[in-house]
DNA sequence: TGCGGACCATGACAGCTGTCATGGGCGGGG
DNA sequence: CCCCGCCCATGACAGCTGTCATGGTCCGCA
């Protein structure tokens, strides 16, 4: 019998999720949770084998009274700070951006699943997982392959990291020790690389394909 | 015997949905959707008494091999454009934003909920709705409420909502027969008014409110 | 009638953005 | 060895953006 949390901030989803898994017969689902303080707050109670985690999520509020990670893929990351190897972390997203893949699997979670594969395919992952294997989404893992290494130079993409953390062309400059001009410059030719218009757009793409 | 057709492109989420209203005895599902011209096929195909509608789907394409709707909202809307009470329509989406439900209700839509709501919640709505009823998640109404009327006068309006088709200055006075000059006095007036930064967030924030 | 407050319109101004031309440093291939 | 290409750095330049000060019109109110 796998024993199963399940952590997603949408009701409806989550209802769901619960009834479709209740009909197989090895798993069970002895926790669930709305948000990202919450989810830890299940696991420490219930200790489940396996977790599924959405990325989006409100914070929420821990039992401390502080306000919780900001996303599922950071509730990860604090799950394995103590290089636990419990629960089994599977994390799911509506969108399937390769950011999200790497940042996740830098993380040592072990399974990554889009939400509009079919309940199947998650209920397989959550076998796998269980074994000790790690399971990916196969079309996103084929995106992420076919989004390929950055294009950015070293320079590029510590600029438009500093872009992406909300600073601007002067506090960028100041940082990194360049000049105004140059910072420009570096965004401009980022911007050129990955067809967009504008910094903003330069930032989100980068973020998207996981090339920050 | 109630009969449904559930329409959304989250696979999961739509299974499990599927599930847990199969487990209400006087409820019946006839038939599933993952997109926007997949949900009018549906409809088309099976006449069913309630619609559960998703906000953000991809078009998909069409038996005539054209692109579908571009949103849920849009399904909507053609379903009612002839006029026909058949199906209602309740529309579903995962962000509680004022302008989604104002857009909904115009076109005739019987119902607005967000799926951060709990179940019964979502199967009372069927009903009331079966019944001829409107139903709109209270929490949302509330904020729908609070948010309260325009604050933004009529030529502010119209420069922005030419703005969030993407014009930019120049096109938008040439449209709207202005200098440049006073389009980017109304946008900055409604950027004071909004309390944003940037022309974009303007934009953005005006549509959330459905105050375009 | 006069006055104050809205909304609207316009041009001038400063600040920021992205691009360009230029040049220095470094490493691999002829 | 020299040369070419790539990365890095810089300042100059043009374009766009948001704000400001100014002035016009219209309406309600004393």
């Amino acid at each position: 019998m796998i024993r199963l949390a399940v952590a997603d901030d949408q009701s409806i989803l989550r209802s769901g999720l619960v009834a479709l898994l209740r009909l197989e017969t090895d798993l069970e689902v002895v926790g669930e949770a709305a948000d990202a303080a919450a989810a830890l707050d299940v696991v420490a109670d219930t200790d489940p084998d396996v977790l599924l985690l959405d990325v989006q999520m409100p914070p929420g509020t821990g039992a401390d009274g502080r306000p919780g990670p900001q996303d599922g893929i950071e509730v990860a990351r604090r799950l394995r700070a103590d290089g636990a190897a419990r629960p089994r972390i599977i994390v799911l997203t509506t969108f399937g951006r390769a950011g999200y893949l790497r940042r996740t699997m830098e993380t040592g979670a072990e399974g990554f699943m889009v939400k509009d594969a079919p309940v199947e395919r998650l209920v397989d992952a959550i076998r796998r997982v269980q074994q000790g294997l790690r399971v990916v989404d196969p079309d996103l893992a084929a995106q992420s392959l076919s989004v390929g290494p950055s294009p950015l130079t070293a320079k590029e993409t510590e600029v438009l990291r500093a872009a992406a953390d909300g600073a601007g062309t002067s506090q960028i400059a100041a940082t990194l020790f360049l000049s105004e001009g140059t910072v420009r410059n570096h965004i401009s030719s980022a911007i050129g690389k990955l067809g967009v218009a504008g910094r903003a757009e330069a930032v989100r793409r980068a973020t998207d394909n996981g090339w920050l």
